[in-house]
DNA sequence: TTGTATGCGTTATCAT
DNA sequence: ATGATAACGCATACAA
């Protein structure tokens, strides 16, 4: 009789199959025993329900098949599109996901590192923004969207040539000025590109822009001063506005219907991210598509590769535009 | 000198402090020695970076602060939700959270199940949709939205109220007539009571109301036709509509405004959850909302609450009315 | 109060 | 090919 209370260990079932306790451990793992063998452990499994004790086997491997995903939250729409996509090529590898959401706290990043610097994890995926964030040369991190230093890979969509699509669509919607608006972290982060590539795109269009730009910790409200502040007889001076997210041109575009104008007719706006509501509804706005699954199983190959002098420091995945209703793409018709 | 290439172990550090294994581990765990001992075990400690192998703590005590949470997705934002509130409250217990999306699969539910059953995670929180998924007694299991048997607690918020609320909103709002759409699972679960609110609901008011229900896999364009037959004179023979969830209040607004009906004018629209666009920003309808925090945190109390006994059966947690739009708040003033 | 020895479930090395 | 045994890192009962 085994242990009340208790999962069977690879000795219950050796026992109950009448074979040596190597032998379970070889069938396994798929280690070649004599067919008669085999079979009895194979009854004797299905018969006490056995599974592996992973932590076990971690214990002595030293490899947990656990990866963890440090990423601020999951109620933003892409934070959650991005887990949803590395869970599954996590799980794709037969390895399982620790998530860890840090609220965008600088003490918590560090504490999940910490939390994973020893053999508890087996690698790291993180969306941070801790400067400092310390992270062991020996435990495999992948980064998302900030560039950590030449030993750490890091993995994001092509900010650069989505600023640039950004303006090429809006002068090829009809736009001849354009403003950028972004809020948000001084730290340096691919994302920022996005900027680059806008003022690249507007300089060799020709076109006039102009720029806002403001911090985290400052109201809203800011924008709508901009707006006022170029706005002459009723009309805004610049026909188009390229956001630096989705949810900033959400933002946006209430404030601006708020104002009396009309999107798109008096302003084209562009987001990025390409978030959608519900998943997998429309999208919020016309804008530059990340492409989240690409960047996650990317996020996984780079993390689980063993060779280490192939990883490449920056990996930059194409972008899309989608239309989403706050462009006039009718004029292309 | 340390091996190579391998994080410090308690040996290491009784090695480092110059005392035995066994008082680096009183230390860890907070068993009192002496002051002198403790200091140099701290210093060893800070100076090799050492942190406790949780796997092998596992492996010792078969308990390894580790909870899996099962639900489909993390698109769905409502989902998103759940898992970032469920994460939150673990981790204010000291758990870490195994984030395994099922994708609806009962497959995979089973799987995931099989994997947990042992002791490589201390409980499972689940929002499943298998109704033959077999669960271990022997290991803790909270169930969102479905009723597994009597010895698994199940936390909802209370739709049957929700469905009464709804009602009692659209009514004050002075709708005469409601009606009812819903979508989705045969599944004998917890929001199926919204329905059984509704029609209460209607019942105790006095109100006409008729409902559309679709399976799964039924086109969405079933309730374009269902209105176009509630549909005398160009306007509909109900002016208000309760909506099975906000991601379906979403999908019928747009019909109904293609349609050229307004929305809140000509009907007004109801939907349950209380998904908000980006996570915090605008509500998509007026809804009634759940507590999802609450939730949250209930089923983890109930996860690691030691005593079986005083486990509840059925926990409902109280709904929220919210404006978001789509109804004539004006009406009230 | 401190140190030693044993076992948790698994895998791998070694004789048989 | 199979079976016994040591070792992984930690906690604890027990001995000093």
């Amino acid at each position: 009789m085994r242990k009340k209370n208790s999962a069977p260990t690879m000795k219950d079932v050796a026992l109950e199959a009448g074979v040596a306790l190597g032998t379970v451990s070889k069938v396994i793992n798929g280690i070649p025993v004599g067919e008669s063998y085999r079979l009895r452990v194979e009854d004797a499994i299905r018969k006490l329900d056995y599974h592996v004790n992973s932590y076990a086997q971690g214990l002595k491997a030293s490899r947990t098949y656990t990866a963890a995903l440090l990423i601020p939250n999951t109620s933003n729409p892409f934070f959650a599109e991005l887990v949803y996509h590395i869970n599954t090529a996590l799980l794709k590898r037969k390895y399982r996901m620790l998530l860890c959401t840090t609220d965008y706290d600088s003490r918590m990043e560090q504490e999940y590192v910490n939390i994973a610097k020893q053999n508890k994890v087996d690698g790291i995926i993180g969306l941070t923004y801790n400067p400092n964030l310390q992270v062991e040369e020996n435990i495999p991190f992948v980064s998302i969207d900030r560039s950590m230093g030449s030993h750490i890979p890091c993995v994001a969509c092509d900010n650069f040539a989505g600023g640039q699509m950004a303006v090429e669509k809006l002068a090829d919607l009809g736009c001849r000025s354009i403003a950028f608006l972004r809020v948000g972290s001084s730290l340096d982060s691919e994302p920022n590109k996005r900027k680059a590539g806008f003022e690249n795109g507007c300089l060799a269009r020709g076109l006039s822009f102009s720029e806002k730009i403001l911090d985290d910790d400052e109201p809203l409200s800011k924008f709508e001063h901009f707006f006022q502040e170029h706005l002459s007889d009723g009309r805004l001076e610049f026909d188009g506005l390229f956001c630096v997210t989705d949810f900033l041109a959400y933002q946006m575009i209430k404030i601006l219907k708020k104002m009396g104008l009309r999107v798109p007719e008096d302003v084209q706006v562009i987001g990025f991210d390409g978030v959608r509501a519900f998943g997998d509804g429309d999208y919020f706005c016309s804008t530059i598509v990340q492409p989240v699954r690409d960047i996650a199983e990317m996020c996984v190959d780079l993390l689980l590769q063993e060779n280490m002098a192939t990883k490449p420091p920056l990996v930059c995945l194409p972008v899309t535009y989608a239309y989403g209703g706050t462009t006039k793409e009718e004029a292309e018709l």
